[in-house]
DNA sequence: GACAAACTTTTACCGAGTCAAACTTTGTGC
DNA sequence: GCACAAAGTTTGACTCGGTAAAAGTTTGTC
């Protein structure tokens, strides 16, 4: 029953391998073009384990998903003592961003992987499904600590439509071929914008 | 080519029967227990036809999303001068409740329909994706007014957020067996609340 | 080395959604 | 009215995602 036996590694390799061959073959042809039959044939493995190891063919990309909902849940959780919410979350971004993290948005390793994601309408449907997860989560949180769940649910979700704002500002502009340095050093300005648009509200706009 | 000839008339004829006879089946028995084929049999038609009406399955029983995306638009474009979009939105949102209009979250027909959406994870995805297209179109409306993009979308998901808070406490309390004319009253405190967030933001909840 | 538990494969199946071709109904020009 | 074109419907066959159950294989334990 060791934590680190054979039967594990074995498991989190198979994982692995499965979700790579994956998101290989995505990049290449699309995502819709592509089987999980095939999928499954290109790691060596039965159709059945496929699903064994990922519910719906949608989460054989979107396999971060959960390491992304738990970093950012820890990231209001652990924040320092009169620190707020939003500043916490705003300088998380920040962090990311210069990091060079995936989910900052910007990223070098270029357009295919957001081509994939944005070419798919069952695709982009099921991350927009995980940004309520997050949402969700952050309410739950927010709730915990004020137990004030309508107030709670609303501060989650303005926040979170910064995050996923910023997010996909940053992909859209990459997906239509600006250069990712520029794209990178604007970012904090964008960052910034929103998390002030979400801490003081949108006020008149537009007038 | 009569805009009204009897073409016309019968094809508005069937799509009605279809999304009345499949609500009808979902609300007896429960989205993923009724099967297209059996909601095509149900209203004398053919499966074929079913999806030449409504592409997805979901759409049979979202099948009103076009009016209120073009009622919620329609709120924004045509409001005063001088009145903001959050101004206009947060009218209409009582407007809404006060007529009794379903979509307000509150209404007398009971929790049917509220059941058949929460019960359903495709249905609910479908729903959200609905939200996400307001958020949108309301995007798209203010870039017009502003030119400002990004700071549309942000103002634009920031009230979406909003709306569908707003819209899915009423729903979460109906379901869970709450007075419906205590929540009616209820709601218009919560609509208030929500735009004042909206409006002058999170500020630093939860402490 | 034997046995149980965990993982994988096989086979068979269901339902959503698509396609193309045949068929029926409605609108139009005479 | 009647013929013909256009629009709408049906049929049947098919693909693919996803599930279920049972048999087979690998790993951990005594």
């Amino acid at each position: 029953m060791a934590d680190h036996g054979l039967r594990e590694r074995k498991k989190r390799a198979t994982r692995q391998l499965i979700a790579d061959v994956a998101s290989g073959l995505f990049i290449q042809r699309g995502f819709e073009e592509v089987t999980v039959a095939e999928v499954a044939e290109a790691a060596g493995v039965s159709k059945m384990t496929v699903f064994n190891y990922f519910p719906r063919k949608e989460d054989l990309f979107l396999d971060r998903h959960a390491d992304r909902l738990a970093d950012l849940v820890s990231a209001v959780r652990t924040r320092p003592p009169g620190v707020s919410a939003a500043e916490a979350l705003r300088r998380h971004q920040h962090d990311l961003l210069a990091a060079g993290h995936p989910l900052s948005g910007a990223i070098a390793g270029g357009p295919g992987f957001w081509w994939v994601l944005k070419s798919s309408p069952a695709l982009t449907a099921r991350w927009y499904e995980q940004e309520r997860e997050i949402a969700e989560a952050f309410a739950e949180v927010f709730t915990e600590e004020t137990g004030d769940a309508f107030r709670s649910r609303m501060a989650a979700g303005l926040l979170t439509t910064a995050i996923t704002t910023v997010f996909s500002h940053a992909m859209n502009r990459i997906v239509a071929g600006d250069d990712t340095e520029t794209v990178r050093r604007e970012q904090v300005a964008v960052i910034d914008q929103a998390f002030d648009l979400a801490e003081h509200g949108v006020g008149n706009y537009p007038g």
